[in-house]
RNA sequence: GCUGCCGUAGCUCAGGGGUAGAGCACGUCCUUGGUAAGGACGGGGUCCGCGGUUCAAUUCCGCGCGGCAGCACCA
C-alpha cells in the first residue's frame, strides 16, 4: 500500500512514515521520491510527492530480490574466499549474481549457501548507504582484490554519485537503493539453477559462474511460483511431443522436427487456418526455390550479415576450361525469392498493394546452443508474406495487418498481451533518413490500431523496425511469434520499382509479416498454453470409438465409418480390453471425446459421449452426435463465415 | 559458439573396472468386463561413437557427436 503526503520540511522517509502512523513506519521499505526508489533512510529535500513502499508494493519485491542477490554474494565470499564478486541485479521472479572464480560451483553447493544466507538474514544487519570517491573506491576494491568492481568503477560516469552499501563485515558497489536490514527481506528464497555467463554479456570476455535464484515477499508466494516451474515442466512441449505421439527428434536430424500424423494434423489445421484468412484478406500464395545462387544474397546483403548461418551447397560446373565451383546457398528466408516474382513483369503503382505470402520453408544454422525442441530450429517453416507498396499504403496495410493478427490470436485462443517496436540496431543498412521514415511509419501504424506499445530500442532487424507481438499463455509466460518490419532497404539492394501515375519508376516499400511466426515455434507454444489438450477444432484426434465388448463391433465400425465420411479425425478401439482401460487410455491421449458404444447403443442408433475431464457421459442419438460433433470440429473463422 | 551438467531397453530411470536391472510400453495366451490400469507368460540392450589406460572399460581419461540449463545469437 502507498501513501503519499506533502511534506513541507527537510526530513527523512522513515520519519515521515513515522509521522503518519507506527504501522507504516514499521511496514516502510523504501521510499519513492517523486518517482525514484530511494532508500528510507535518505533525507527529504524541498517539496517532494512521497510514496512510502511497503512489502505490498510491486516495487518490494524488486527490493527483496535485489537484496537476497547481495546476501548470497556475501554468503559465497563467506563460503568460498576468493571468489570475486561482480553484478548481481533482480530479475523477473528472482535475481541471480555473476561470480569469477577458478573452479565452478555445483548444485551440492547450494544447501551450504541457503544456509548461511539464512544466517546472514538472520543477523539483521543494518544495510547502510556509503558514499565515496572514485579514487577511494578503487583503492577499497583494489584492496580487496576485486578487479571486476573496480573496472565497473573506472566506467562509471564522472558525475555518478558512488555509492557502497554495507552490510555488516560485507559491502558492495551498487546504486540501490536496498531495505533497511538484511532481516526485512524475509527469508522466502531458493536457489534454482547455475549457468555460465559472460562479463558484460560479451562471449569475447571471461566465463564468470552464474548462481539463479528465486525470491518472494512469502512462503506462500514461493510456493506458488515453485509451482509453476513443475506445471511448466509437466507442459514441456518436448515430453507432450513423445507422450501425446505428435512429433520426434533425433540426433541425426539435429534442429529438425520428424512430424508424427498426430502432430502433424494439427500443424495442418494451423496452415489451413491461415491459407483461409489470408486467402480472404487479398494475398496470393506463391511457393519459391529452396536453393539460390549466392549472387542473389550478396545483393540483397544477407551474404555478408549471415552469410556463416546459411548452409551452402558448393557444386562443380563444367565448361570448356575445365570446372569452377559454385556456391548456392539454402534460403534462409523469403523475401529475396519474393522480390524476384515482383520484378516479373512490370507493375503499375494500380497493381499495388500486392500481399504475397507463402508457408516458406527456410534454414538457418542455428548455433548449437540455440537449438530447442520446437522453439528454436534449423529448418522452419514461416507463414511468411511480404507487402509490396507505396509510402502512402504502409499505413493502412499495418493496421490490416494488426487486425489480422489480433483476430488470428484470438482465434488460437491467445490475446496480443503486448506489443513493442524494436528500432534502428548499431549494424544496419539504409541511410539514417530512411530509418526516420521507416521508425515514424511503424509509430503511426500503431497508434492508429489503438495498440499500447514500448519500445525495443536498438532490436529492429537490419534492414528496417520491427513490430513485434506477444501473446500470454496460460500459466502467464510471454512469446514472441507474430512480427511486422518495415523494409525500405531490399527494395533499393534489389532493385525492384513500379510505375507510377507520373510514368516514372518507383521503390516500393516491403512489409515483411508473420502471424503465426514459425508454425514449428507456434506448435510449441500451442502445446504448452494447452498443456497437450487442444481445442477441438485443431485436436489430432477429434473422437475415439470404443466397445464395451466386441459385441459391438459391427455397430462401432457403423459408427466409425460415418464419422470419418463426415470429414471427422477419427479413431476406433476394438480390444478384447476392459472399458475402464479404454477410457485410460485415450483419455491419457487427451482426446477430446471418446464414443462409448454397446449392446444399449447398438439397439437405439445412439452413442455415448464421454468429454475428457468429465465425468458424465451423454447418451446421443448417432445422427445428433454426427452433427454436433461436426460443429466443434469446425474453425473458429468457419463458424463465423457460416453465422453459428 | 561459450560455461556447467548429461547420454544405460521404445519411454522414465536405477546400477557400476569382471559384458546389466526395474516400472511402463511391446508380443502371445486367457479374460467379453458399462466410463481412468483384468491376469499369466515372454521377447527385447554395440550401456552414443572413436581412441587411450588396464589382464579386463558400459563404468576411468581424452576427443567427437547429440541433448539439457544458462549466456551469446535469433534476417
Amino acid at each position: 500500500m502507498a501513501a503519499s503526503k506533502v511534506l513541507k520540511v527537510a526530513s527523512r522517509a522513515a520519519e515521515l512514515a513515522a509521522s503518519i502512523g507506527a504501522g507504516l513506519a514499521k511496514a516502510a521499505l523504501a521510499v519513492k521520491i517523486d518517482g525514484k526508489l530511494s532508500d528510507l533512510s535518505l533525507p527529504i529535500t524541498g517539496d517532494a510527492k512521497v510514496e512510502i513502499i511497503t512489502r505490498k508494493s510491486a516495487e518490494a519485491l524488486e527490493l527483496i530480490r535485489h537484496d537476497t542477490s547481495h546476501v548470497m554474494a556475501e554468503a559465497v565470499q563467506e563460503l568460498f574466499p576468493g571468489t570475486q564478486v561482480t553484478i548481481g541485479p533482480s530479475i523477473e521472479n528472482g535475481f541471480y549474481y555473476d561470480f569469477a572464480r577458478n573452479e565452478p560451483f555445483s548444485t551440492d553447493d547450494f544447501p551450504k549457501i541457503e544456509e548461511k544466507m539464512r544466517e546472514i538474514m538472520k543477523r539483521n544487519a543494518p544495510i547502510e548507504r556509503k558514499v565515496m570517491s572514485r579514487a577511494d573506491a578503487i583503492k577499497h576494491f583494489e584492496g580487496k582484490g576485486e578487479a571486476y568492481k573496480v573496472e565497473l568503477i573506472r566506467d562509471l560516469p564522472e558525475d555518478q554519485t558512488i555509492t557502497i552499501y554495507q552490510q555488516g563485515a560485507w559491502g558492495d558497489l551498487c546504486r540501490g537503493p536496498h531495505l533497511p536490514s538484511t532481516g526485512t527481506i524475509g527469508g522466502a528464497f531458493k536457489l534454482t539453477k547455475l549457468a555460465g555467463a559472460y562479463w558484460r554479456g560479451d562471449s569475447k570476455n571471461a566465463m564468470l559462474h552464474r548462481i539463479y535464484g528465486t525470491a518472494w515477499r512469502d512462503d506462500k508466494e514461493l510456493a506458488d511460483y515453485l509451482m509453476m516451474i513443475e506445471e511448466a515442466e509437466k507442459r514441456d512441449h518436448r515430453k507432450l511431443g513423445r507422450e501425446l505421439d505428435l512429433y520426434h527428434f533425433q540426433d541425426e536430424a539435429p534442429g529438425s522436427v520428424f512430424w508424427h500424423q498426430k502432430g502433424w494434423a494439427v500443424y495442418r489445421c494451423l496452415e489451413a487456418y491461415m491459407r483461409r484468412r489470408q486467402d480472404a484478406t487479398g494475398y496470393t500464395e506463391v511457393k519459391t526455390p529452396q536453393l539460390y545462387d549466392s549472387s542473389l544474397f550478396k545483393a540483397s546483403g544477407h551474404w555478408d550479415m549471415y552469410g556463416d548461418k546459411m548452409f551452402k551447397v558448393q557444386i562443380a560446373k563444367s565448361n570448356e576450361e575445365g570446372s569452377r565451383d559454385e556456391t548456392l546457398g539454402l534460403k534462409p528466408m523469403n523475401c529475396p525469392g519474393h522480390a524476384q516474382i515482383f520484378k516479373q513483369g512490370i507493375k503499375s503503382y494500380r497493381d499495388l498493394p500486392i500481399r504475397m505470402s507463402e508457408f516458406g520453408n527456410c534454414h538457418r544454422n542455428e548455433a548449437h546452443g540455440a537449438m530447442h525442441g520446437l522453439l528454436r530450429v534449423r529448418q522452419m517453416t514461416q507463414d511468411d508474406g511480404h507487402i509490396f507498396c507505396t509510402e502512402a499504403q504502409i499505413m493502412e496495410e499495418s493496421l490490416q495487418f494488426c487486425k489480422l493478427v489480433s483476430e488470428t490470436y484470438t482465434d488460437m485462443g491467445f490475446k496480443i498481451h503486448r506489443v513493442r517496436l524494436a528500432t534502428r540496431p548499431d549494424v544496419r543498412g539504409g541511410t539514417d533518413e530512411v530509418w526516420d521514415k521507416a521508425e515514424g511509419a511503424m509509430h503511426a501504424a500503431l497508434k492508429a490500431a489503438g495498440f499500447e506499445y514500448d519500445l525495443n530500442e536498438g532490436d529492429g532487424a537490419f534492414y528496417g523496425p520491427k513490430i513485434e507481438f506477444y501473446l500470454r499463455d496460460a500459466i502467464g509466460r510471454e512469446w514472441q511469434c507474430g512480427t511486422l518490419q518495415c523494409d525500405f532497404v531490399l527494395p533499393e539492394r534489389l532493385d525492384i520499382a513500379y510505375i507510377g501515375e507520373d510514368g516514372q519508376k518507383h521503390r516500393p516499400v516491403m512489409l515483411h509479416r508473420a502471424t503465426l511466426g514459425t508454425f514449428h515455434r507456434f506448435m510449441g507454444v500451442l502445446v504448452e498454453h494447452y498443456a497437450g489438450k487442444f481445442p477441438f477444432w485443431m485436436a489430432p484426434i477429434h473422437a475415439v470409438v470404443c466397445t464395451i465388448t466386441n459385441d459391438a463391433d459391427g455397430y462401432a465400425e457403423e459408427v466409425y465409418q460415418k464419422l470419418l465420411d463426415a470429414g471427422l479425425r477419427v479413431q476406433i478401439d476394438l480390444r478384447p480390453e476392459k472399458i475402464n482401460a479404454k477410457i485410460r487410455d485415450h483419455s491419457l491421449q487427451k482426446v477430446p471425446a471418446i464414443l462409448v458404444v454397446g449392446k444399449k447403443e447398438a439397439e437405439g442408433q445412439s452413442v455415448a459421449i464421454r468429454r475428457l475431464d468429465g465425468q458424465a457421459q451423454e447418451v446421443v442419438g448417432l445422427t445428433e452426435a454426427i452433427e454436433r460433433l461436426v460443429k466443434e470440429a469446425t474453425p473458429p473463422d468457419l463458424l463465423r463465415k457460416k453465422g453459428l
